[in-house]
DNA sequence: GTATGTGAACTATTTCACAGCT
DNA sequence: AGCTGTGAAATAGTTCACATAC
């Protein structure tokens, strides 16, 4: 029989689980409550036990989860085992801050290719990371099994990029243009926006009692 | 009697909205129909309404919406035409990437001073915001009256910088640092968590059928 | 006694279906 | 005819309540 649905907001909690618990077991903490784990991370002890209870039983009845099983098995989980490439399209500003970027190597993704269209920046490499022509893109993307792609681009060319990208045969997209990219339903898009967040929080400022 | 409470999830949607429409009008398309503008940023025709309906009725039965009017109804609604105060604490890689960053400005937002702890730092300026000792947040906050915190230190001193935003009466906090903050109920924060994208991305890649 | 795991109840959000306006 | 606005239905997600395990 098929487990039952996870919801999409359990996975970005059990990264925070996952962080949570790594610093715990660094500090010899051996098991954790629910509702501990959950105090440190502003959940409450039932959403902790049905995130876990989606990907099985990791806790003991009257005493907690033990902090380093717990962390094998997120780390299982969210494919910590496992390594990906990636592609940056966009070397200006935000993308040679990201080829700089140390996250990408931390979480298991190797940021093998940065591309850009500027022709004073290609056959140059920025932080390690050789920058190629747009115009290799799908050779390239296949050639080095890139799966993710970042779209550094400005918003009017991201869609542009985002379909080169899929028809490359990319897996899912980090998006950081503030642009709503359409792309096909099995390509997963994750848009990092940040004149979005700003908005938000000046509608919460003018609207709060 | 009441309006109906509106989903947190519409707001975001209202900032896209605004995106496109500002493009429509710049274009000098005098009218949308929500199916249209919906399939310009992926979204029902349905959700489109739905969410533009919390707030009034914008448009025409049989044509649509002036793209004008809704231009400005939006603007209304997200506190374009207010401004608010900023500050930044931590002048790091990424603090000092957001004293660049014009979009700020762009967004009503007046970045007017960036804290750090670093003497080296104290006391000069970057891209034309001045940097302050943390020890003096309290009162520059209040004097400067400013009401969004940007933390952008290091995990480990995030929950501390947070305490001190709140404390000197910031009202929301816009939180790059991979942590859990920690803030009373009527403290808004907005997490803008790079590793937590890559995680879910690396999940989506190894859970895809 | 303490804490997990989980159906059932509840709440939030989205989608459907359609009445009503231009 | 074309499109909005909105209650009602459906779906997704969270919280409650409690049986069960240590």
């Amino acid at each position: 029989m098929g487990q039952k649905k996870i919801p999409e907001s359990t996975i970005p909690r059990l990264v925070v689980y996952l962080r949570e618990i790594t610093a715990l077991a660094n500090m010899n903490i051996r098991t954790i409550s629910s509702a501990e784990l959950g105090e440190r991370v502003n959940l409450s002890d039932v959403q902790v036990r049905k995130d876990l209870g989606y990907f099985g039983q990791f806790g003991v009845s009257g005493s907690g989860y033990d902090t380093t099983e717990l962390k094998a098995a997120l780390e299982k989980i969210l494919g910590k085992n496992k390594t990906w490439n990636v592609a940056v399209v966009g070397v200006g500003h935000l993308g040679s801050a990201l080829l700089a970027y140390p996250g990408f190597k931390k979480h298991g993704l190797n940021l093998l290719i940065a591309f850009d269209s500027d022709t004073k920046k290609i056959g140059k490499s920025m932080s390690g990371v050789a920058i190629q022509s747009t115009d290799e893109m799908p050779k390239a993307i296949k050639d080095k099994k890139i799966s993710i792609g970042v779209v550094a681009v400005p918003a009017e060319r991201a869609q542009e990029v985002a379909d080169k990208l899929v028809s490359a045969g990319i897996k899912c997209i980090l998006n950081f243009a503030p642009a709503s990219l359409n792309v096909p339903e099995d390509i997963k898009v994750k848009d990092v926006d940040l004149s979005r967040e700003l908005e938000t929080l000046s509608y919460f400022l003018v609207n709060k009692k």
